[in-house]
DNA sequence: AAGTGGTCTAGACCACGCG
DNA sequence: GCGTGGTCTAGACCACTTT
């Protein structure tokens, strides 16, 4: 009879919502500006505010939109380029690269670390934390694990942590001659720590990338970088990366 | 007084959730085995069934949970690693990759890929649908762009479309040297084409790897590839990647 | 104090996979 | 048909930032 389905599946509310939503962020607002407020929107679309949320956080997902509580959402520029992977490896720490040490101390790594490291069950490494800024954001933080066998000639005047210590530690491994890396990326949830670090709540979607620095043929080092993924393009290879990101759903032929 | 409240922060009841069931997972259930379903779940943490959904999805997105609709909620095997960047780089297509191709259309590229490419606005490249299955797993969904200049002897014998085009393309590709690649991580959400093929739903949390390839001085063709986030680990470098992943909070000095 | 996003509840119905 | 996870609602209160 009258049944002009041809679509026989129901698009979920927050899934069309979210396309609409995107589609006026294209043509209707520029980078920072804010959006009206969750309930406001809500009820134009008029789909319970809880509905409303699920599509902004896919588009919070996509780095479409960036939400501050007390504050309000506003529509987030285009992903930065982070270079993770250069053609040329080097050492942590070497000059010009974009971390800053922050702090130093021994603990006993993960057990996942410790594996990869061939440490013994309870034996402590030297662990840098350091942040890694760009544009005057903080867009990654580090746990770098360094056993004491990859700086046997680690000064013992140095304080036992802290700043100094973090450098002194990155000093010495430069003395190593760097075999080789690799590196790993991995999508996680920024621990209470990271996210107090990268400005944003436990859980946030983060990308993990997971180092190995080889040198004396064994791995010397690791290095655990949690990137926010909201923010970040992980570039890896030859050049600085690429310029593709995100695009609306045309495919049309 | 009496009031003993050292920490002032009240941890959500989603997080301390989750912290609860990660920890219930790795010491009672193993892998494959089914949790009981949400709505016992629930009852017997004494939370709302949103609230309890919210727990599983943060775990799901760490890839320790799989839930699949009409079946229920089972413990995840560890994420597989997947190269996608080698220390030598190879054309898509060569011999020995993972990738199975499926279909080749001529269409317009989004506007993001043209620009790389430095096509016209509307012109058309050719346009490879590939698919990368491991241990029997779809992990990624793949849109390859070569333009017609890249593959200047493609035979105008073969059908236009169809898996035996996309092969035909492939194979022409290889005749070019590639001087180069690179290649960016992103986090994304599976467009509903992409979704299908990954066998999950529309949204899910993806890992968009774009790479250029170059060759003749250019870029003769761009890839994006889609990788389930919850059951991919990406490597990149010289060696086949890093068997470090999520490990519990334990950092104790 | 006012306004924002974040958390939480207790329901309802739907789409899907399986026996 | 039944049980599963997925979607949706209409509220409430909380934590945070700004004024």
């Amino acid at each position: 009879m009258g049944t002009t389905q041809l679509e026989t599946v129901p698009e979920p509310k927050y899934w069309h919502l979210k396309t609409v939503l995107s589609e006026a962020l294209d043509a209707e607002f520029s980078v920072g500006e804010i959006l009206p407020n969750e309930r406001d929107l809500a009820a134009r679309f008029g789909v319970a505010r809880a509905t409303l949320r699920q599509a902004l956080e896919q588009l919070e997902l996509e780095g479409r939109l960036q939400r501050r509580r007390g504050v309000g959402t506003t529509v987030a520029p285009p992903r930065m380029g982070v270079a993770v992977g250069a053609a040329e490896h080097v050492w942590p720490g070497a000059v010009g690269d974009a971390w800053k040490a922050a702090d130093c101390t021994q603990l006993v790594p993960p057990a996942a670390v410790a594996g990869v490291l061939e440490t013994g069950a309870d034996e402590t490494v030297h662990t840098v934390r350091r942040m890694r800024m760009t544009h005057g954001q903080p867009v990654a933080a580090e746990l770098l694990y360094v056993p004491a066998s990859s700086v046997p000639d680690l000064s013992a005047i140095e304080a036992p942590s802290g700043p100094a210590r973090a450098r002194a530690v990155l000093r010495e491994l430069q003395r190593l001659g760097l075999e080789g890396q690799d590196s790993a990326v991995e999508l996680g949830s920024a621990r209470a720590d990271d996210a107090k670090v990268l400005d944003r709540l436990p859980g946030a979607p983060v990308l993990v990338v997971t180092t190995r620095f080889f040198a004396e043929g064994r791995t010397a080092a690791v290095s655990v970088a949690t990137y926010r993924a909201d923010t970040c393009r992980l570039t890896f290879g030859d050049s600085g990366g690429v310029e593709v990101h995100h695009d609306p759903e045309r495919r049309a032929s």
